[in-house]
DNA sequence: AGTAAGAATGATAATCGTTATCATTATTGT
DNA sequence: ACAATAATGATAACGATTATCATTCTTACT
């Protein structure tokens, strides 16, 4: 099943309709990698059809989100950013502090941990978001030469 | 060392003042538990003295961050949120999509397994942000009984 | 196919958190 | 005490997000 047929049943399955500009944001969306705010969105989208409103970005990266093909990754600037989940193994991040650059990781470890902590509390998962901040090497070698 | 003096020894190191407005945002921001936002901090500072801005409040906690005596928690309601650092041992945070209720946890295992991950990527740690998102027993028995 | 009912859209205004500005006040080293 | 300078608080400015609303599109029913 593919992305554009999930969301379509999540839509029909929560009374929403599907229309074209929802098609067009979410295709857009698809065809772009990484962290996206709605303006990067907005921006694709309109490269399709470009009588897309903002409005209807904001509205439609909701329920794109909720119909679990999206999740919201961190804020960066002040807007907040989302990636898509299509094709796209599931990962954490690892930012750094000094110049942003995001490495993705996964440790099945704590993804396993993970589990056993929403079972020990009687929690039924609903996903998580888990970032590690530091100082790439690049930056520390650039604070180590400016000292 | 208490976490007065340690605030007085970051703003020393860093060539700023320790002035009135600063000891009172401290103060009442170290009285109060859980996660505030700016307008709870600026309420509980203004108990102590009615004059303090808020303006002085986004800049004390960004100090009171950098200075490691708090970090930023969760967003809630889009306005960011700070947790104080003092007698609060460190924790991750499980939070209830349905009723917004958090539950503090450690997991010893998850903690030793980031330190692995900076390690392998060079990465001098800073802190991380971990929350874990799941619907709680409580909205799970109300979810069904509303089916 | 035609139509009526209701949802979705896009433009715009409104809201709200955060940051910048600036005249006044407070702090510090001398 | 004083001069130099940083900090403050009020307010304006800004930017992201949400609400509003007239118009347009979808859908279910005939």
């Amino acid at each position: 099943m593919n992305e554009l047929m999930k969301f379509e049943t999540y839509l029909r399955s929560h009374g929403q309709k599907m229309t074209r500009p929802r098609r067009v944001i979410l295709e857009a969306f698809l065809g772009a990698e990484g962290h996206l705010s709605i303006d990067d969105i907005l921006r694709e989208a309109k490269k399709i059809d470009p009588g897309i409103g903002q409005a209807t970005v904001f509205r439609t990266i909701r329920l794109i989100t909720s119909a679990g093909l999206a999740r919201e990754a961190l804020q960066e600037d002040g807007a907040r950013t989302f990636e898509h989940l299509a094709d796209h193994p599931h990962h954490d991040h690892l930012l750094c502090v000094g110049c942003g650059k995001i490495i993705e990781f996964l440790s099945p470890l704590i993804e396993q941990e993970q589990q056993r902590i929403f079972v020990r509390y009687g929690f039924e998962p609903r996903g998580h978001m888990m970032e590690l901040l530091g100082l790439c090497p690049e930056c520390q070698a650039k604070e180590r030469g400016e000292h």
